[in-house]
DNA sequence: TTTAGAATTGGAATAATTCTAAATATATTA
DNA sequence: TAATATATTTAGAATTATTCCAATTCTAAA
């Protein structure tokens, strides 16, 4: 592991945000000015690949990367794209008992609207 | 509903592939040679706002769009990207049980190799 | 049948990401 | 250790998907 990949690894392991290969980059620069923003995008692609990372994709925004903890799924604001982490319990029995094939791995993710954006839209 | 959006209605009704704008926007130019791009786009922005047909947001692919049907989740080949549609019997009610909050939608992928890209991992 | 609002067109602009080629660093081998 | 091969980084150009914009055209309503 290279110096700049393990700055990397070390601001998405640091966040608990769903952080943007952008904001990745600003953060990165902190610490080490000269990084490209192609190294960013490299290591990030090279750390999602290896599993070290996992890479989200969500409509309407940039991929985002998140540290790789227990299995969680994601609950999105569909009017300010707010992410946050979720549990649904015992999701993956269900899908292995339920999928009738292999499945290597999923992407679960929930719409909503979050209880701020609820509040505004209610003062319509 | 204008001409051009009828007819790019037509195109996602009338296919089982899930179609990219580009993919639409060639097959509306057989019928209408001179739509632009841009109608495309807003038309497939109009019809999924307003629930007419759905978009959907793989990881490494443009956005692609789907008539709207039984609910139903997808299947995407890891190496070559292939879209199949599958349904999880009794997902929605699973969901419904285990998310805790009032969900307004979900969008679940399941990822695996597909029979021809397993074949040809196979022999490398 | 004017008039207002909405939609379309074509091209320019933007955002996210990848590619390229040169330079640098790292690892491997003699 | 020196020489060489391999991998990574850098900076900027290029690409892809999509949106924006201004001018024109259509549609619908008064």
């Amino acid at each position: 592991m290279t110096k700049q990949r393990e700055l990397i690894l070390s601001i998405v392991r640091g966040s608990d945000a769903h952080l943007s290969a952008e904001e990745i980059y600003l953060a990165a620069r902190e610490q080490m000015p000269t990084i490209a923003l192609a190294t960013v995008y490299n290591s990030l692609k090279y750390l999602s690949d290896n599993g070290i990372i996992s890479r989200l994709t969500f409509a309407d925004q940039p991929d985002r990367y998140d540290k790789m903890l227990v299995p969680h799924d994601h609950m999105v604001c569909s009017a300010c794209g707010a992410i946050r982490d979720i549990r649904i319990e015992g999701i993956d029995q269900f899908l292995h008992d339920h999928a009738g094939e292999n499945i290597d791995s999923y992407d679960l993710t929930l719409h909503h609207l979050c209880p701020k954006c609820r509040a505004s839209a209610a003062n319509i």
